[in-house]
DNA sequence: ACTCAACCTAAAGTTAGCTTTAAGTTGCAT
DNA sequence: ATGCAACTTAAAGCTAACTTTAGGTTGAGT
C-alpha cells in the first residue's frame, strides 16, 4: 500500500506515518522508487498505537511495548498498572466534576464564600488532585 | 510578601510566579528596590489558578475567567460546561480502564485474538475515544 | 515524451507551560 | 562597609508529538 492509502484508511496523516517510521514505531516493507510501501497489517499496528495513545502511553512507551517484531505480546501486568493509574485519574476527575457542578449550583454570593469551592481550591493548590504522574519505565519486552 | 515567601507558601516556583505575572495572571503590588512585593491575597489567586489548571483550563482561559480585577465572579454556566466536558472524559477513561482490565484478564492466546480488545482498538483508531484536553497534562520533566 | 500530483528528505517551526541561563543589581547580616 | 545570597531581566531552552517548509524526485496518466 502506498502511504496515501494508509493515511486514508487509518486516518493518520502521511506526515505522521513518516514520523512514526522514523521513530521506529512502524515500518514500511519496501519502496517503489522513492515511495514507501506498507504491508496490510500496518493498519492493525496503527490501531494498537492509537489505543496506547488513548490509554495514556507515550510513543516511546508504546514503542517498547510493541517491540520491533510482528508479534506484540503485550505484558498483562502492565495493562493492570495502566488500568489502576487510569482509575486514579478517573477518581480525581470525578471529584473535580462534582465540585464544579456544586459550585455552579451553589447559592453562596461568591464562589470564594462557598466552603465546598474553597475546599476544592485547597485540594488543587496542594496538588492532591494533580493528574497522573505516570513516568513509569515500561519494561522492554521481546 | 517577597517572592520567595509566596513560592514557599504556595508551592509555586518563583520562576513560575514571574511567568504568571508576565502573562497577566497575577500581579505584584509594588517593589522593594527591584524586588517584587505580593499582597496576601495572592495565595487565594494562586489556589484559583491551580483549581482551573486541574479542571482542564488553559492559562489563557483562566486569565479571561478571573479577569484583571480582584473580584473573580466566575461564570456558572461555564462551570457547567466544563463539568460536562469532564464527564465525557470520565466516560471515555472508564471505558478504557474496563477494556484494559479485561484485556489483562482475558484468556485469549494473544490480545489480537480477543474480540473485546479488538473492539477497543477499533474505537481508539476511529477516534471515538479521543479525549478532550483535560485528559492531557504533562508535568515533571527530565 | 511530457506533465504534474504525489511522493521524498532534512530541518525548522508549532504549542503550552514552564525552566534555565547569563549578566547584572541589591537588601541585609556581619 | 562589605560580602553574598537572593533577587532582577531578557532571551533561550525544554518536552512531546507532530506539522510545515523548502527543495528535489518520480510514477503514472495523456
Amino acid at each position: 500500500m502506498d502511504i496515501s492509502i494508509v493515511a486514508k484508511r487509518s486516518g493518520v496523516p502521511a506526515s505522521t506515518l513518516r514520523y512514526y517510521e522514523e521513530k521506529g514505531l512502524i515500518r514500511s516493507v519496501g519502496r517503489k522508487g522513492l515511495r514507501r510501501l506498507f504491508a496490510a497489517d500496518i493498519l492493525e499496528r496503527l490501531a494498537l498505537i492509537a489505543l496506547g495513545r488513548v490509554a495514556g502511553f507515550s510513543l516511546d512507551e508504546i514503542s517498547s511495548i510493541l517491540g520491533g517484531g510482528d508479534n506484540p505480546n503485550i505484558d498483562r501486568e502492565m495493562l493492570i498498572t495502566k488500568a489502576t493509574e487510569l482509575d486514579r485519574t478517573i477518581q480525581k476527575l470525578t471529584d473535580m466534576r462534582d465540585g464544579l457542578q456544586h459550585a455552579a449550583a451553589c447559592t453562596a454570593p461568591s464562589h470564594l464564600e462557598c466552603p465546598r469551592f474553597r475546599r476544592l481550591m485547597g485540594l488543587a493548590a496542594s496538588g492532591a488532585i494533580k493528574g497522573q504522574p505516570s513516568n513509569k519505565r515500561v519494561k522492554q519486552s521481546l
